[in-house]
DNA sequence: CGCACGTAGCTTTTT
DNA sequence: GCTACGTGCG
């Protein structure tokens, strides 16, 4: 443990070193909390904490596994296998498959990731009769997510007027009974969502407390990682279970708080010394990742910020080189300036392209640069984007083994009762779903009795759903001796699933055939795992919990030597000697959706501070003069963010020639270009600016009818609207229908927008269908 | 009921 | 530019 111990500098020893009581440390970017927390845990267990009653609780999987790892060669596998490590999410539901009996759920409960909720949303919203433009399912998604994290529930949501009022002024009176059939066929169909996996927790160990003082008792040693990130659910999950032990301690940077749109509270963090007694604080401050003028660029950036802890970021490395800028013509330049940088410099310095990593804000920026490296043959991978198990044939596969472990998962059966066809149509679930919530039964039940109730539908059909129930039955019946991996096989051949992939003979078709071989291999790797572990338990509903939590940067396959391709909240935690960051475009980065308030522009902020921190060695910085965004080309202007770093950290590479001697690009585009210095000034006068009429855009809540151009202030709209009303604008957010003038055809209705506490935007329009 | 075609909406980030 | 869903015909 000593020589361990000793590659520690005193900042980090002390908080290693404090066995008990609550603290918090205040970790820096490259600070080694890593570290910290690995020697800490370890250093738990040499002191005679048993393994079993330590609990850590990581961001990603992947975190979890290699801290695991890195314990493991301290401390030996047996010892640091009994830790209970992992993000909220798979620790908590591990303990609601134990647990979970106490709230009525079966301990084999499917979980529903976002597209499973969002279609038994899309159902709800339909069999209620609601208008789909009005309640838009992601939006409910995202509002009864948001209720969930704030330990909302139905009944709460009904107590609370200010909520129902908000909905109703949203246009959206009815959420309430929509939240309430969600939660009702989720349990129905002995599901949970993302959210329940803490929400059911925080319900279990607030109504039992006979199992909060068996968890309380388990988990006497506490570490939170990434603690900025946490929502009020995950806080208040940790709050109970280290009420009696008080042996609290948490890892985070408030700099790098970047979660706050899926319902993370930085007060968590900010707050944490008034939550327990006697709170010993600790600073890591020293940056041992980057050079001086890496560090020095993102202070320079998060300076701009209000709202922060005290804390000053140093570093005893290098000064390093500066960071680079670059200007391009378009993404597809952009895209080419980095391969062919990338290429340079790995040629020149003889490095890998694992040393290369390449982040953006949104993955729609990461096609123009795939297609660059591959032009050059450099070997990249995405990470992120649509994940592996969210891929259309991995969920149809997935979906039958979800039926056969749990039936009564509603969303798994609508997806494959008629996939492959076999002859049963949208008529006739919609009739099984009517049955199943009149008889408060599953579907699969209705099924399975399909004879002895009343129900519309012909013998033929009959005859085919009760096909349907024999085959998933027969798999039941095979998981009861075989493993995952031959069930999953003979799922596939015999449920017809590999013949409709294959069919089409298309290359895509044949893509989705080699997935569909990856994941019967991925099972293999799985189930042979176990075996070696020891550790066969119920293999298929152990792979599956693994699916429906795994990240994509879980998995690491193919070749290692690789650029990574990757969204900067992806990036997280990670690091690379040298990194682009691009499209530092207003609008794209800082975000067009996060520009309306000052906590949101300010979490953008942190955003790039996490994307400057994960450079060791160099940074670049790339931006465009214009883009591709839905098919069409937009102009763009370089982000504030380059501005808001110092110049005396700044390079600006981009040679000057190439703009003025591209034909396309006349000379007073940019005037006279000052040497070295970016201009912020706008290349092009948009057309926004140049014209008399305000830019249209249709209210989100207001349904275009009429399809003439945007710019046209005569659309015609199916809304009402009285004076007073709020209407939410596609790019502005609220408004607010300040005059409404006119009659019939005529209507014209005026709308304040107030942006970022100024009133900013008056727009117009007419023909609204107008009440009062 | 199944398939072909058309169109709207999308692109902020994820467990 | 792509995807997912809706519509209309066989």
């Amino acid at each position: 443990m000593e020589k361990y111990l000793s590659q520690l500098n005193d900042a980090q020893l002390a908080p290693t070193l404090q066995k008990d009581g609550p603290m918090i440390v205040i970790a820096g970017a490259g600070s080694g909390k890593t570290r910290v927390l690995t020697y800490r845990i370890a250093y738990l267990m040499s002191q005679g904490v048993d393994s079993f009653n330590i609990l850590a609780l990581t961001f990603t999987n992947k975190a979890a596994k290699e801290m695991k790892g890195r314990i493991a060669e301290i401390v030996g596998d047996g010892e640091a296998k009994n830790l209970w490590m992992g993000t909220f999410h798979s620790v908590f539901a591990k303990i609601l498959r134990f647990e979970g009996h106490h709230l009525g759920f079966p301990s084999n409960f499917t979980i529903y990731d976002t597209q499973d909720s969002q279609k038994l949303l899309g159902s709800i919203i339909k069999e209620m009769g609601l208008d789909k433009d009005v309640y838009k399912t992601k939006q409910v998604y995202s509002r009864i997510s948001s209720y969930k994290n704030n330990l909302i529930t139905v009944k709460a949501y009904f107590k609370n007027p200010e909520l129902i009022e908000a909905d109703t002024a949203a246009r959206r009176p009815r959420m309430g009974e929509i939240y309430k059939n969600y939660v009702d066929r989720c349990f129905k169909a002995g599901a949970m969502d993302f959210d329940d996996l803490l929400l059911r927790t925080n319900e279990l160990l607030t109504r039992f407390p006979n199992v909060l003082a068996q968890y309380q008792n388990k988990f006497r040693y506490i570490l939170v990682d990434e603690y900025q990130d946490t929502n009020h659910s995950q806080y208040l999950i940790v709050r109970a279970l280290s009420d009696r032990f008080q042996n609290i301690c948490v890892v985070g940077d408030d700099a790098q708080s970047i979660y706050a749109f899926r319902g993370a509270n930085i007060n968590n963090i900010l707050n944490f010394q008034k939550d327990y007694d006697d709170v010993k604080v600790y600073r890591l401050e020293q940056n041992y990742r980057s050079t001086k003028n890496i560090v020095g660029a993102a202070n320079s950036v998060i300076e701009h910020n209000k709202t922060k802890l005290d804390k000053v970021v140093w570093t005893a490395n290098t000064e390093g080189e500066k960071i680079k800028v670059h200007r391009s013509l378009t993404d597809g330049d952009e895209g080419r300036f980095v391969a062919s940088t990338i290429w340079e410099t790995k040629m020149n310095q003889h490095l890998p392209n694992s040393d290369f990593a390449v982040l953006y804000r949104t993955n729609a920026q990461s096609r123009a640069i795939e297609d660059a490296l591959r032009k050059r043959d450099i070997p990249y991978r995405i990470y992120g984007g649509l994940s592996f198990y969210q891929r259309k044939e991995i969920k149809d596969v997935t979906a039958y083994l979800r039926l056969v472990l749990n039936p009564a998962d509603e969303e798994a059966l609508k997806r494959v009762i008629n996939y492959p066809a076999r002859g049963i149509g949208q008529t006739t679930v919609d009739r099984l779903v009517v049955a199943a919530n009149g008889y408060g039964k599953s579907i699969f039940e209705v099924l399975q009795n399909i004879d002895n109730i009343d129900i519309d539908i012909n013998n033929g059909t009959k005859n085919k759903l009760k096909d349907f129930v024999t085959l998933i039955e027969s798999y039941q019946v095979m998981n009861q001796t075989a493993n995952a991996f031959e069930l999953t096989e003979h799922v596939t051949k015999s449920s017809g699933l590999i013949r409709e992939v294959n069919k089409d003979g298309t290359p895509e078709g044949q893509v989705r055939l080699e997935n569909v071989e990856e994941l019967l291999n991925g099972i293999k790797d799985f189930v042979e795992g176990q075996i070696e572990l020891a550790d066969a338990g119920d293999s298929l509903a152990e792979f599956l919990e693994d699916v429906a939590l795994a990240t994509d940067l879980d998995a690491d396959k193919g070749n290692p030597d690789h650029v990574a391709l990757m969204t900067i909240h992806l990036a997280k935690g990670l690091e690379f000697s040298h990194v682009f960051i691009v499209g530092m475009e207003e609008d794209l980065f800082p975000s067009a959706m996060s520009m309306n308030t000052r906590s949101e522009l300010e979490e953008e902020r942190r955003l790039f501070y996490v994307a400057l921190t994960r450079a060791e060695k160099q940074a670049y910085l790339t931006y465009t003069l214009s883009r591709y965004r839905w098919g069409k080309l937009i102009d763009a202007e370089p982000s504030r963010f380059i501005e808001e770093i110092d110049d005396q950290y700044l390079d600006v590479i981009t040679p000057l020639n190439d703009v003025r001697q591209n034909p396309m690009l006349s000379a007073d585009i940019f005037g006279d270009v000052e040497p070295n210095r970016i201009r912020f000034k706008k290349p092009v006068k948009r057309k926004s600016e140049t014209s008399k009429a305000p830019k249209f855009v249709a209210p989100k809540n207001l349904k275009r009818v009429s399809k003439s151009s945007p710019s046209d202030n005569t659309n015609l709209f199916d809304g009402k609207l009285t004076v007073g009303n709020i209407v939410e604008h596609a790019r502005f957010g609220k408004g607010e229908v300040i005059k409404i003038e006119g009659k019939g055809a005529d209507v014209k209705a005026e709308i304040n927008f107030e942006v970022g506490g100024v009133k900013k935007l008056l727009l117009r329009f007419a023909k609204l269908d107008v009440l009062g």
